[in-house]
DNA sequence: GGGTACATGTAACTCGTTACATGATTCC
DNA sequence: GGAATCATGTAACGAGTTACATGTACCC
């Protein structure tokens, strides 16, 4: 499907870019939450880029002579992403989920054991959305307008808080059938 | 991280079963939730599960000549699963979302296109949360109670719906900062 | 001078998907 | 007899992670 791709001319269309600043993108506190690739992805993927004509690159020469590569997007580029942002899949399959495969296998742990573990992984997604609520509170008092480039950071943002928030209410509702046991 | 290996080794926990079986599993409308796989990858799994001593199987012959190859877990087996059912590991990276990627960069196009994509993806999980749903009252119209096996099937259908319903809350939210501008 | 960050690449490996390949059984 | 399902495998490829490998720039 190639969606490394797309994300990395997603980024490459708002300003040029280097294969470092595309990689701390992908690990930065906004996009992690749904998209990431390391520098041994990216780099690959943007020779592939250049292959095809998506990106262009000029080098630009940081300090006395460390060359670093600014990507810039072509108009096929351009043209691809478009395309690309608009079209109508089919519903991606469900992500896998770890804990909830545990918890599909948990019906012969005893009680108080299951229930610890079902705390304790309340408390790692309390954590989550309490490091996520600062974020969002510190970057965006104020929700920004639509047709902002701080609208996509928002509107993301929003949707990690809102999925934490799911979990833990999942979590509640298992610890609550457990403790009616 | 062998996490095939365990869902395999949950499985089969359970009761004997054939390759065949385990995919079914897999591709099953409860447990595709949260988990699945290919027969492709299921045969190769198995195979490593032998070598390791994890699981042992019998041959039994289906109809006239059909030979079928029905796996049982062994003690090693049995401990390894259950050391890893209550392993405490920290958080999974959060699951890539190609729609929150595209909603991510989608400033730039006009928010009619961007409202209709968001409907389109609305109506998904809206069809997506009916389907669960029905299954969920069809099959546990009253809530089984903890250390049963249903349990564990009534607890990850409840998270998927849970999830669906988060999803679509999200998207109402998105849609009403579209609206608002 | 030393540590951290900047900057770019490749190699080996695991995981997962799609396609290739074959044959038996069951039900109509 | 034919279709759907049961049943088991391998091959090729794509995606993703960890490790290997190298060098510069900037700040203290």
């Amino acid at each position: 499907m190639r969606t490394l791709k797309y994300a990395i001319l997603g980024l490459i269309n708002r300003e040029p870019m280097t294969g470092y600043d595309i990689t701390k993108e992908f690990n930065s506190n906004v996009l992690a939450n749904f998209w990431y690739a390391n520098h041994s992805q990216v780099y690959p993927e943007l020779s592939k880029l250049i292959d095809e004509g998506s990106i262009s690159f000029e080098v630009v020469i940081q300090g006395e002579k460390l060359e670093k590569k600014l990507y810039t997007i072509t108009e096929k580029g351009r043209k691809d992403l478009m395309k690309w942002l608009v079209k109508d899949d089919p519903l991606e399959a469900t992500p896998k989920d770890i804990f909830r495969l545990r918890a599909y296998f948990s019906d012969f742990l005893d009680l108080d054991e299951l229930s610890d573990l079902v705390k304790q992984q309340k408390l790692k997604h309390v954590q989550k959305l309490e490091s996520l609520q600062r974020i969002m509170d510190r970057t965006y008092p104020v929700p920004p307008s639509v047709k902002t480039r701080e609208f996509g950071d928002f509107i993301v943002l929003e949707s990690a808080i809102m999925r934490e928030k799911y979990y833990i209410n999942w979590l509640d509702d298992y610890l609550s059938h457990i403790s009616r046991a």
